[in-house]
DNA sequence: GCCTGGAATTGATCTATAGCAAGGCAACGC
DNA sequence: GCGTTGCCTTGCTATAGATCAATTCCAGGC
């Protein structure tokens, strides 16, 4: 369905970060080549193996990156408002390696590939905006990379729970999602996550009520995330 | 050390696979503006933390990226000839999140940031090819990612015997590194990857001899890397 | 040829985390 | 209210792979 709201489209664009310094015209421009797609909760969007048909910007929802082994699934990433996914497919010949689905009702805005190689060669800045884009993504794989191979389960549950809040606001968050999702994200199962968060409310580091989790001592946190508890 | 073998650097550059379409006179200006940078076998080239001078390009050698957690490591890329690294810092404000050394007598090129980012800019292709390359990086790590999550010990070890060797070519290949690397890079111990390569030889999969591996049964071997063997 | 040091093998344990099974609890429709 | 349906929790057991501790195997230097 093509947009019949080119404005909000715009503005959802104006606000990625790929796209800070790009003019107001051809944000309008590229916003109206763009066409939005509605997903209910616990939709499929692609599958490993398929293709992608532009670079994909969450409006509003939350969408989930994963790898499925069988039985059990890994989230390589959590997708909120606000942030893209699928820029690397854009330039490679190869086939989606994740499977896609939303985990809440939500808006996906489509940038179709044409007009953003057009973008990389015309427009000044926007080619490093995104390789900084790109590298940003590639650190940020690193990170959880060492978290799954060199950490251990309670180490990197404790890095999540500290990433949760913000460093000088209050010490308390919301899971942007299910247990079970939180624990496929953090490579463990549901009753092993089940079984830490207890140890750490035991252990007076945390308290936790159904999603809401509440830092009680964000000292013994940090040196449980480095293995230094 | 500024080069004195314009011509040695130029042709280094020339035969990445970023550079393929770069015409030849900017290619010299690059390379002028390059350095070499010679490591005898166990140096450490950078530490995690630290930045790099620009992007890195093996002319010779072997380098290995690494993950250290105390004790054992975990090798996130082994580096050959004609292969790079350090893209992403480049584009980053951020301190590297590896450790780098080498594990052989290597020869570097240094191409220093500033030219790449004016390429970018000036040179139609260029920041696609470089867009290329950072997305060919991204998908390997999302599949070594996967291969470390949600594959066993022995399937990787398939997957990764099976990778070594020239899918229609002879199926003798040796191994780019000690065991022990291997085994970093595989996210295993030596002692368990000795008891898989001994386990795999008794099952008629494979047979080795010092570095160097035959695979005996490709058919086994795939099957055993998918787990379904 | 003989030493010497790093790499590889092998065996004997140990442990973190998975897997299974059986409830329990909150939310929602009727 | 009262089942039904999805999470989530909790106890028990199983196991892949790590860790510890000896050897053994080479390759290179003298």
């Amino acid at each position: 369905m093509a947009s019949t709201n080119g404005n909000l489209v715009t503005g959802i664009l104006a606000n990625l970060p790929m796209f800070r310094h790009t003019p107001a015209a051809t944000l309008a421009s590229l916003a109206r080549k763009s066409r939005t797609l509605h997903m209910p909760r616990g939709s499929t969007i692609a599958r490993r193996g398929e293709e992608l048909p532009g670079l994909m910007a969450v409006a509003y929802g939350l969408v989930k990156l994963s790898l499925r082994g069988e039985a059990s699934e890994k989230v390589l990433r959590l997708v909120g408002a606000g942030d893209t996914f699928g820029e690397a497919v854009l330039f490679l010949e190869k086939p989606l390696p994740v499977d896609i689905s939303t985990l809440a009702d939500t808006l996906i805005v489509v940038v179709p590939a044409d007009p953003l190689l057009v973008m990389i060669d015309s427009e000044p800045g926007f080619a490093r905006a995104m390789l900084a884009a790109m590298s940003q993504r590639l650190h940020a794989l690193v990170t959880d990379f060492e978290a799954a191979t060199v950490h251990r389960a309670n180490e990197r549950l404790a890095a999540y729970l500290v990433s949760l809040v913000d460093p000088d606001g209050p010490s308390t968050a919301m899971l942007p999602a299910s247990k079970t999702v939180i624990a496929a994200r953090l490579g463990i199962t549901k009753e092993t996550l089940s079984r830490l968060l207890r140890r750490f409310a035991q252990e007076g580091m945390i308290a936790v009520g159904r999603r809401q989790i509440t830092l009680l001592d964000r000292e013994r946190l940090n040196a449980a995330a480095r293995g230094t508890g």
